[in-house]
DNA sequence: GTGGTCTAGACCACG
DNA sequence: GTGGTCTAGACCACC
């Protein structure tokens, strides 16, 4: 199972399934035409409603990162730009930034664990 | 005042005012010892409710950067070590760094972005 | 082949198939008396389940567009008003307006689309 | 109400609310910055669940109509372009004109019935 | 089998 | 008060 779902955490449910599935298309683990488990199927390993995983499938949908097609599953979309809004980007990053100048964190630091994410993002799918 | 709240903004108020507060002791502006706003003054300031800034004064205490005293307002906390948890850092960067490898954004241009908003925080502030 | 089926397309297929051949009959490509192709052949062609294809006709057929005779096939009903829903016309055009008023269309950019969609669909067939 | 829903309509009900509040921003009637009836209210004025209101406000929202506050309600957006698919406007339009030149009606008389909705729908809202 | 929709009812988060 | 999320369980539509 690459996905999990924590209901303690501060996310919702659906989100950590949308922000994990989204990771692993990011990375190429999860291939353009390539299958999504089905929604039952995927509730029932995670434990959690149909429902949940509806709401994260349909908003990937409305992301336009996979295609729902009724009665056939979802599917990882043909690859398209994503867009892409610089400001909302930048918003996000300052809290977390913060934080870790806060810990005492320099930014060659910063930047260190930065890149070391990026390269476990991307990593070797071959 | 160095603070505002945007009622459009998709945060809630009042992580609006912890995370620019947070940011403003970060970048030194606030140092510590310095005293924060009343409560009542920051909230007739923005036009909130006071119950929105006594949340988010509280859940800076409770991240130990602002110390408050019961009838003689709050202050930024004596300088030491903010806990650093490197997990859930990484937790927070990898749903936007996905996003923007999806945007097809190089490492280059994200390390780039990361070091901009670095330079943003951390400013003059002498 | 004169219809093809998209599985990519956010309409179901069955009525891609429905929308084509009653857009063939209406353009007068499939002329009333003419045979539709069998549902094997049909089905075999566009990659489909044979049931698909079977309720796209059963629909067609429901709308009085064409005639199914057991055993011989599905042919284009000879020609009789088709009954008009006034009130369900307008029905299905109010979304579809409502969206290009709001992408800021005119009425005579709105009145434009539509008069070429007429003709798209007339055509020429001798 | 200036909102109905129809359990026995072809089109599911939060749909339904989201084409009706579509147009009736499209219309106008529903100025930027107005607010939307409360998921709760709009919920027992129709007579359907919580659940299928906050479907419809969600979806709103994501086409960017509809601005959602945790806590304050939904208002219509500051005005912005809509985007605009044409060639989905025309696919959809297909079907509808297909239906109505079966019905033998002209090409003056689909346009007249068009321009009648457009003014339905601009109407007099001052 | 697949996803889509809806319900009733619960509990949480925000202001 | 507001909306957000989740559950359990039902029924429908598509292939």
């Amino acid at each position: 199972m690459l996905i999990s779902a924590d209901p303690s955490d501060d996310q919702p449910i659906y989100r950590q399934i949308v922000d994990q599935l989204r990771q692993l298309i990011a990375a190429g683990i999860l291939q353009p035409g390539d299958p999504l488990p089905s929604v039952r199927q995927l509730a029932a390993d995670l434990g959690v409603n149909l429902n949940t995983v509806a709401i994260a499938y349909r908003e990937l949908a409305g992301e336009g990162l996979v295609e729902i097609k009724h009665g056939r599953g979802a599917r990882v979309t043909a690859a398209r730009e994503h867009r892409f809004d610089e400001e909302r980007m930048r918003k996000l990053l300052v809290p977390i930034l913060s934080k870790m100048i806060l810990a005492g964190k320099s930014d060659g630091e910063i930047v260190g664990l930065l890149r070391e994410e990026l390269h476990n993002i991307r990593g070797d799918k071959t």
